[in-house]
DNA sequence: GGCCGCAAACTGTGATCACAGTTTCAAGAA
DNA sequence: TTCTTGAAACTGTGATCACAGTTTGCGGCC
């Protein structure tokens, strides 16, 4: 017991379902869960040294994230799968919410926010070129959302959250197939001055840009592993 | 205990925490919950005749639509306030997706979608005569959604029902304040005939003009109710 | 050697209990 | 009368168990 409890020390403080799930959501973000398979509230559970009882928490919102399916057959949980379908609509949805809490949060920059970005900016920088992935992910992550929670914008904030953790696995399908090369950081240093300009329509631009390069990798890459 | 599970029969058939997640939400679309006062798992439970295990599913599940409200503090539940920030970012996001949907309905239109769609809009149009709002209600959103779901759009379909949870209450507020006169349901019959034409664009027109005139009066409503 | 069938294991779901933290409210003191 | 104080009620959280349905896999049969 206290032996499984100890195999996977997760954070103090909050509560349990929390942990569990943040610790889904990163595994699902980062492809540690392949797209497709099964899970299971038990199995979950047992890796992560709690009890069902949080895992079926973490798991309930995730299913209404839709970043967990449940089979209305026989109820069992699995990973959804990347289809080109839904890359679309994401992709969609993405670029319409992201560049629009861009151009929000453009008047409410500050230079905190502006030097916050470039720090964020080195570290992807660094991640991108010793191939770190997981870093790389990360990093932008952190990049896109440092600006959107700027906006105040808290509903579409959470909305594009959802957008995020939805699409990650595809993410880790481009990395994965094509590498980090290629990936262009100038539209980072665009959204960056755009920002620092209080420019909310620069901003809305970069953003928009960066997505779209982003999203026709993913998307050829779904294509190609069809 | 056989007396409080038989207070209120809900529907056969599917999962208990599911029909739990669509009384609440019923509740919280037609205003029965109001907005602003706290709710706990056990009375709602008690409420419902069943126990509060299937409530806290349904409730997770709300929350993570943002349906529902957690205190970060105490951690107790409650309905979220009406403020006009948040109806400006819903009427933004739905303004964004639920044009698209019905502009991706409309080449995928048929006799049957028509149809049916004239039923709906007889029944609003009796429900708007008799002043019976919870029926106009229950048919706009009816009208809305059989548009949408011929779209094929899953993921957009789902943030649009996550949207309309969040709006609900709002819409309730106006019918509340200024009563259901006034609405025009000219924009259904524009929608009903773009989709006959199968013109996606028109069809997008309709629903954007629909939607943008019943926030207008919410976001009236809402100043004047501040 | 390949196929059928049954038992064991595993699945999500719901109920019940324990627990710690918070709120509420009434009784007693100033 | 007003403020303080303490107990009771209520809150969400987590653990554990029971149960019905599904899947899985191994053994025996054709």
């Amino acid at each position: 017991m206290a032996e499984a409890k100890s195999r996977r020390p997760l954070a103090d403080s909050t509560a349990v379902h929390d942990q569990v799930y943040d610790a889904i959501r990163q595994a699902l973000i980062t492809g540690r869960i392949a797209p497709g398979v099964g899970v299971s509230l038990r199995s979950l559970a047992a890796e992560l040294g709690v009890s069902p009882m949080p895992v079926r928490d973490a798991v309930r919102r995730l299913v209404a994230e839709r970043a967990l399916a449940i089979n209305p057959a026989n109820k069992r949980l699995s990973v959804p799968s990347l289809t080109a379908a839904r890359l679309e609509q994401l992709s969609q949805a993405r670029l319409w919410i992201e560049p629009e809490l861009a151009a929000r949060a453009a008047p409410l920059a500050d230079e905190a926010l502006i030097k916050g970005l470039r720090a964020i900016d080195g570290r992807l920088d660094a991640a991108l070129a010793a191939g770190d992935v997981d870093g790389y992910m990360t990093a932008n992550h952190a990049f896109h959302f440092a600006i959107y929670e700027r906006s105040g914008a808290d509903v579409l904030l959470s909305m594009a959250g959802g957008l995020w953790l939805q699409i990650g696995p595809f993410m880790r399908v481009v990395f994965g197939r094509v590498g980090t090369g290629g990936l262009p950081a100038d539209r980072h240093a665009e959204a960056i001055a755009a920002l620092k300009a209080r420019d909310a329509e620069g901003a809305r631009r970069a953003i928009a840009a960066d997505l779209s390069e982003g999203m026709d990798k993913m998307r050829i890459a779904v294509e190609a592993g069809s």
